[in-house]
DNA sequence: TCATAATTTATACTTATTACAATTATGTAA
DNA sequence: TTACATAATTGTAATAAGTATAAATTATGA
């Protein structure tokens, strides 16, 4: 299933623009900030709105295709990986790779309460960039 | 050792705007906002700036003795609670509560990277909200 | 008491995100 | 095809959290 494919599925008509944003975080897996998706965009799309960005990332989250992912202030990333994972930041470069973890304790706050969302974000200074500083 | 006492041994002069903060974060385990803290301690200290608030939080986390907890956008919120946990926050009340969890994997990505912080936060509807529903 | 440093305060600024209204594109019925 | 209704996009202005700066106040120590 393509991208165009997926997005009728889930109820939103693939426009020009929704389909590029889409498309986007699908093939830069490297979660970007709102502005940073508007500004690469731009460059093929030069009418490109940071408001048209905005609303097709709150539509897409919203129908559960991206997730935002929160590590620092000011900036709020999104992620088209949706399968449970959490998230490390390195400080040095800024790099944001993902982290898979056991879903044990997940499943038991799960039991009692409604899980709508989990943000997990570590961050540090990453193996690189400790071996680089040396 | 008292609050005053454990500014001084981490090499905060306690002022009183500053011992006033950090009191209200060690009382109050509500993980506010800055600025609810601000609100609230205005009340007693009508003089207080804004400012001083964002200053003192900062120096606290500096030195850590409080964590910044980043749950949804625009709004940072503060913990005195330094023992490793997450948190759960009810999208129906806004109640932020702690969630413990294994160190194990925790320590496997310590291995090779330097952790300086870890952020991990549910969002959902708590018990509470869930029956009060039905 | 006075000088100096530390702290607090008020104001202005930055920046991510949102609200809103105007414009443009799209799909459908006549 | 044309006209119209609806949806999508755009640009601009507003909002609000957090920060920078500098002035004012307070504390400290000789």
């Amino acid at each position: 299933m393509n991208n165009k494919e997926i997005l009728i599925k889930n109820g939103i008509s693939p426009s020009f623009q929704r389909l590029q944003v889409y498309s986007y975080l699908r093939k830069n897996n490297v979660h970007p900030t709102a502005f940073k998706i508007y500004n690469d965009l731009k460059k093929q799309i030069p009418t490109l709105s940071k408001t048209t960005v905005y609303n097709v990332l709150k539509l897409l989250a919203g129908k559960n295709l991206i997730r935002e992912v929160k590590i620092e202030d000011n900036e709020l990333r999104f992620d088209a990986v949706l399968q449970e994972h959490g998230h490390f930041k390195c400080s040095e470069c800024g790099k944001v790779t993902d982290v898979f973890y056991d879903k044990e304790f997940v499943d038991f706050i799960e039991k009692r309460n409604k899980i709508t969302d989990i943000q997990f974000n570590i961050i540090g200074i990453c193996e690189n960039c400790l071996n680089n500083k040396n």
